[in-house]
DNA sequence: GCGAATTCGGTTACTATATAACGCGGGTGC
DNA sequence: GCACCCGCGTTATATAGTAACCGAATTCGC
């Protein structure tokens, strides 16, 4: 278990947070868009654009990848949720969940623990990371404008379970 | 500009550096890893392996996305050349262009900056952004493996040259 | 020398990821 | 009514990456 929200409350309260911000930004959370982000948050790990395609046919079976993709943009767009690079795949923004009226429309600076046994995603909003980096583009000039940092490694469930001897050994 | 051996003495050097790396590890730098090192590193921003394939051509015919592949994950295991996961692209490592004999055979921790005006791909070893990250992580019970630090942005240069309003304005 | 094992790379075919381009229908403004 | 924009269906295609099989060259053991 990594992010997935934990229950159908849950996930209605952040469908509505997500609908608020997107009230907010002026724009529309419509149905498919709505669906792909419930799709993605009701995940316990990063999606991939097709694997969310062929969870969307259920519902709607004429989509195609324009279909995920188009809803994708958006969803990155309003930063509803990320995408994780090294994984081609697509996870919830935690931010996103809470429905604090005051707008941080800025891109939150957040970084992924992937865990290569789990599978499991961890997003951080650590500051002295960031901090960090704007400090390091900083002094070579470089003006930033969005970040990725994402790492791969154990997970401490995983690592308590002695995943680390799992990984090297056991082939499933 | 960003990464490209300046000079055929350069390149020559560089790929000696590279030979001797690979001795010393026990690998084998053959023609054709020879080959598809030197066309990333002549290269000024990073390549994708398409667009290597298509070089290689030039020098192999026959050559197909499996010839370019085999070479690159080859490189990266030595440690010579570099995967930016946001443009799934590779570039030159430049820790691998000194030839100094003592081993730093660890993966050593580096981050880039990617210029979204002019393309140039600047490589970073910050210390204070590797241990923060470390830090980040350990607080968590994350152990990691690899890191993936990147970010996109501007250059110097191409700030200086007022890109800022020519990435919005012109499509070039 | 001869065969087994290994490494390298050519070749074919395929999977996975992502986007281009066209068109339709429904709203909005005038 | 009509021009416009937006959201999305639809078809086709581009880009990125792998699987699997094969043969040549080298090394190793005997």
């Amino acid at each position: 278990m990594a992010a997935g929200q934990g229950s159908a409350s849950e996930m209605a309260r952040a469908l509505d947070a997500a609908e608020a911000r997107c009230v907010r930004s002026g724009a529309q959370l419509t149905e498919l868009r709505r669906q792909v982000l419930a799709l993605v948050l009701e995940a316990d790990q990063p999606l991939g654009a097709y694997a969310l395609l062929d969870r969307l046919k259920a519902q709607r079976p004429g989509a195609a990848p324009p279909t995920v993709y188009r809803a994708l943009d958006f969803l990155l767009e309003q930063g509803l949720i990320h995408k994780v690079e090294r994984l081609n795949a697509f996870i919830g923004c935690v931010e996103a969940g809470h429905d604090h009226g005051h707008d941080h429309d800025h891109a939150h600076d957040h970084q992924f623990l992937i865990c290569g046994s789990c599978g499991a995603t961890i997003e951080l909003s650590d500051h002295a990371v960031a901090h960090a980096l704007a400090d390091a583009a900083r002094r070579v000039g470089f003006q930033l404008r969005k970040t990725t940092v994402e790492a791969e490694g154990l997970c401490a469930a995983c690592l308590a379970a002695g995943a680390g001897a799992a990984v090297a050994a056991s082939p499933g």
